[in-house]
DNA sequence: CGAGTCCGTAAGTCTATACTGACCGTGCGT
DNA sequence: ACGCACGGTCAGTATAGACTTACGGACTCG
């Protein structure tokens, strides 16, 4: 489960699938539709989507010939997760040494 | 500002600099610290943490002879901020497709 | 049944980059 | 002044993975 979030992590790392993703938060796609925007060959967007999909990023669903590509909350909300973890340590650990800065001025 | 908040994204893909950013989490460390901790030598920790410091994760400070870096609040919350922008749109565009696809069931 | 469309997978290429060892500058102690 | 630890940078290597073309399976219409 927490793996997820650092596939979600690696995953969104790679600009062309951080354009998959960022088109799809608009609305669900094929994966032509998804192609025809985008400057890559489909079979790119093929293995890019598969990787998002491991990552829990979105789901796919067939419809007839093809197949649509959906966002998944559940990906995005791990990686929140993930990231909040650190919010509270990061900022008491700044505090922390910037009061400590503050003393040696002093 | 919102290429840092991509640069963080990337920055934080690699395996060795999560590593590197979660021991800052805990207590800001020196460059020759982190690279006792991890399996790389010491120059890949000075890498990993340019990287990081670029990417408006880790700010440093001169102490004597050393270098402490720890964590920068701006860099991870301008990675959230990135992140909840999307946050809101994933999910109407997820209910609607649910919506949708109920209507298809009926 | 074809023919056409949509998509996933396989195989191969090529670039980006994580890593190492070597070198150099800097600051501190004797 | 020396020696010494600390850390940044350079040059070179090697591996991961993003991309392409080619192929094959699944579905839908005539």
């Amino acid at each position: 489960m927490t793996y997820q979030a650092l596939d979600a992590l690696a995953a969104l790392a790679v600009p062309t699938r951080r354009a998959i993703f960022e088109r799809l938060a608009d609305h669900p796609l094929a994966v032509g539709e998804l192609a025809g925007e985008l400057p890559v060959s489909r079979p790119a967007v093929s293995q890019h989507l598969k990787v998002l999909k491991e990552a829990g990023l979105v789901v796919d669903r067939r419809a007839g010939n093809r197949r649509i590509y959906q966002l998944d909350p559940d990906g995005l909300d791990a990686l929140r997760v993930y990231l909040d973890q650190f919010w509270s340590r990061t900022l008491a650990a700044y505090k922390s040494a910037v009061e400590q800065q503050t003393e040696e001025l002093s």
